[in-house]
DNA sequence: ATGAGCATGCTTTTT
DNA sequence: GCATGCTCAT
């Protein structure tokens, strides 16, 4: 958002934007209109991307475009929702609607996955899909896979094969990157290298597994839709369904999608992309960067025309200052320097402080200090490489009731009394879908494995699946508890959608089995409640469980439910998860070796300069203050609670020494002369505080 | 055949 | 610190 305007004073809504804007916006319409070649808009940190994008869907709609006609893809539903937002308020100030007009819905916004799922559901039958298909998120594919591995004899091997999720990954990433298994295993996961023709066996059945059970999985959603754009009759009707073509954060794409989107609009005409190589931080998925570079030169009919955003309406100079030195220092890069006539501002700052315990002491003390200053925890981030990052800031900010909610890391759908309760309602939505049918059937008493198995392969056979769970016989001792499922389970069958009342029905009969399997069944019921409301939210189950697995609650805050959002609380998020978002006040946990970039991430280059994108994008989040944090001591994970095993991290290998100067550098807390005391001064202190707390109870 | 009880191992980021 | 995978008694 890159200035704030009266309603009134506004009636060209163009008129707040800038010359390079504007030539995005205005590409291909008015006196632009005989120029119908693609668009690519670099767009640096903070150029007013988002504001871009939404005037020119409007100004196309306005030139008489057809919301219903547009396909814009986001990386996320929020994104999407916001984009809805910016797009009406811009179309209600230049068309001058009243404000209670209704605004142009665009039905057609989503991720790739979530369009791809409406696509592939309408045209299921003309495809060979059934419409009912359910989807598997990342776990259910893995346990698939796990299962597949195990049926076709790979599980004991002489050698040790490659962990589920490991398959899993390799085979994700041959499809997402159009690459051949050996390439992929050279390049990425050589040490799988020996097990080529097993993998190729095992891909073969997995996918066998997965079509005679009537599932797809993230990737099935692109490649499908992938496959049917390959049938030109299809891939002519469904371009021609939509007239534009709008693809935002371009440089988090891969392979398959570009060639999706190519597929539907060879010519290039209505497409628009907008990106920024300086923020690609999802080649882990498969995303390339060559997506971007190799844009212009794909379409039909000539190149594309590239507009680059440069000037930066976010942070201050010396906010960019930093950030600019930091990329710079990257290997490959679309050359561009972002530059604001903002002024300068503080500097950002690098924070030395003994440990995570201090770090996390420092962050609750200058959030406060910055609310007293003014800036509301809203406005304030802290931001983190790796979601278990951030723990010793929830306690420490708990302790001192400071409200938070958290984004990124979420395992809300994990859980297994989550999953149980979803597996009720995707196997009454897809009778064939063996992995929910197996795991619901296990929940009734006196059924395991071996009664399960009988009970799935009988449906397998049937050619009405939903039937046999009516006529089934489990053993005696499991006969009446079964009985009470299949009722439920003819209840959810029945063709009239009674949606969300099934959702309730589905836990009520659930909730006796929570309790007998778990001891903490109190707990767990509130997520189930959550659950319940979060599907009232849906128009119908299909809908309801497409949405959940593609677009999964992001924050802790969709938990806790609506209240929470009108009051104020701080912001803390994976660094992933900030992506496109800004703030007045940013910190930066755990800038060091290790963390960012992650350990995990230091083996190869393209690896490595991901990770210091990463850090580009988490300082580029910020408006005013920056502030890195560098933990001298750091904790190790994974050990027993009360270990003390720790290591001595340096300052991240991106901020050099020459970079450093660019930075305040403060540590934390200041020298003492005495230094006793110096670094505990919170512990008397609450010592004092519970013994006042406890003459009162 | 089931499920309780114990040992093991694995932990980035996300559609 | 948690889930999965194993063993063993029922």
């Amino acid at each position: 958002m890159q200035s704030v305007h009266s309603p009134a004073a506004t009636i060209d809504p163009l008129a707040e934007l800038n010359p390079q804007q504007l030539e995005a916006v205005r590409h291909g319409t008015g006196d632009d209109a005989h120029d119908q070649r693609a668009l690519l808009v670099i767009a640096g940190a903070g150029s007013g991307k988002t504001s871009t994008l939404a005037h020119r869907v409007a100004n196309l709609v306005r030139h008489g475009a057809d919301p219903q006609r547009m396909m814009l893809l986001t990386f996320s539903r929020r994104a999407a929702q916001e984009m809805e937002r910016r797009v009406g308020s811009v179309l209600q100030r230049s068309l001058r609607l009243a404000p209670s007009a209704a605004l142009p819905a665009l039905p057609w916004s989503g991720t790739f996955h979530g369009i791809g799922a409406r696509l592939l559901r309408e045209y299921a039958l003309r495809i060979g899909l059934q419409e009912n298909f359910t989807i598997h998120d990342r776990g259910d594919a893995e346990d698939l896979m796990g299962l597949v591995r195990h049926d076709i004899g790979l599980a004991e091997t002489k050698n040790r094969f490659p962990l589920k999720g490991t398959c899993l990954s390799i085979y994700s990433r041959v499809l997402n990157t159009c690459e051949p298994l050996d390439r992929v295993l050279q390049d990425m996961y050589p040490w799988c290298s020996q097990w080529e023709s097993e993998l190729k066996r095992l891909f073969g059945a997995y996918v066998e597994a997965k079509q005679q059970q009537n599932v797809l999985d993230y990737d099935d959603l692109l490649l499908f839709w992938d496959e049917m754009m390959a049938e030109p009759a299809l891939a002519a009707e469904v371009g021609a369904r939509f007239d534009h073509v709008l693809v935002d954060e371009y440089q988090d794409t891969n392979r398959l999608q570009s060639r999706i989107l190519l597929a539907m609009k060879p010519t290039g005409q209505g497409v628009t992309v907008v990106g920024d190589d300086a923020q690609s931080i999802y080649s882990f998925r498969g995303a390339t960067v060559r997506n971007i570079l190799d844009f212009p030169r794909q379409f039909a009919a000539g190149e594309a025309r590239v507009v680059t955003l440069q000037r930066n309406y976010r942070s201050t100079q010396a906010i960019l200052d930093a950030s600019n030195a930091v990329i710079a220092a990257a290997r490959e890069r679309h050359a561009k320097q972002l530059w604001t006539d903002k002024a300068a501002g503080p500097r950002a700052q690098l924070l030395l402080v003994p440990d995570e315990a201090s770090q996390a002491r420092w962050v609750a003390d200058q959030v406060l200090r910055q609310r007293e200053a003014g800036c509301r925890l809203k406005s304030q981030a802290v931001l983190f490489r790796t979601s278990s990052h951030s723990a010793a800031l929830e306690l420490e900010l708990a302790r001192r009731n400071i409200p938070f909610v958290k984004f990124g890391g979420l395992k809300f759908l994990e859980a297994a009394h989550v999953k149980d309760l979803l597996a009720v309602l995707r196997f009454a939505q897809n009778p064939r879908g063996r992995l929910a049918g197996f795991r619901v059937a296990q929940l009734v008493p006196g059924i395991g494995q071996a009664t399960a198995t009988r009970l799935l392969d009988a449906m397998a056979e049937a050619a009405e699946p939903a039937d046999v769970v009516q006529r089934f016989e489990p053993p005696p001792a499991a006969r009446e508890a079964w009985q009470d499922f299949a009722a439920l389970y003819a209840r959810l069958r029945r063709p009239a959608s009674d949606w969300p009342m099934e959702l309730e029905l589905a836990r009520d009969w659930y909730l006796p089995h929570l309790e007998r399997v778990h001891d903490d069944a109190h707990v767990r019921k509130l997520d189930l409640d959550q659950l319940v409301r979060l599907g009232a939210g849906y128009a119908s189950r299909e809908r309801f469980l497409t949405e959940l697995t593609l677009d999964p609650p992001q924050a802790t805050s969709d938990e806790a439910g609506v209240p929470l959002l009108d009051e104020d609380y701080l912001i803390l998020s994976t660094i992933h998860s900030a992506k496109g978002q800004e703030w007045r006040c940013v910190h930066v946990l755990n800038v060091v070796d290790g963390c960012i970039p992650s350990d995990m991430a230091t083996g190869t280059t393209e690896a490595l300069e991901e990770e210091r994108r990463l850090l580009y994008v988490a300082m580029t989040r910020a408006r005013e203050h920056l502030h890195l944090v560098v933990p001298h001591r750091f904790y190790v994970t994974q050990q027993a609670g009360g270990g003390d095993r720790h290591v001595y991290a340096a300052r991240s290998r991106f901020i050099t020494d020459a970079m450093a100067q660019r930075f305040d550098q403060v540590t934390w807390p200041p020298a003492q002369p005495q230094g006793a005391g110096a670094a505990e001064p919170a512990a008397p202190v609450l010592q004092v505080r519970a013994r006042s707390r406890a003459a009162w109870r």
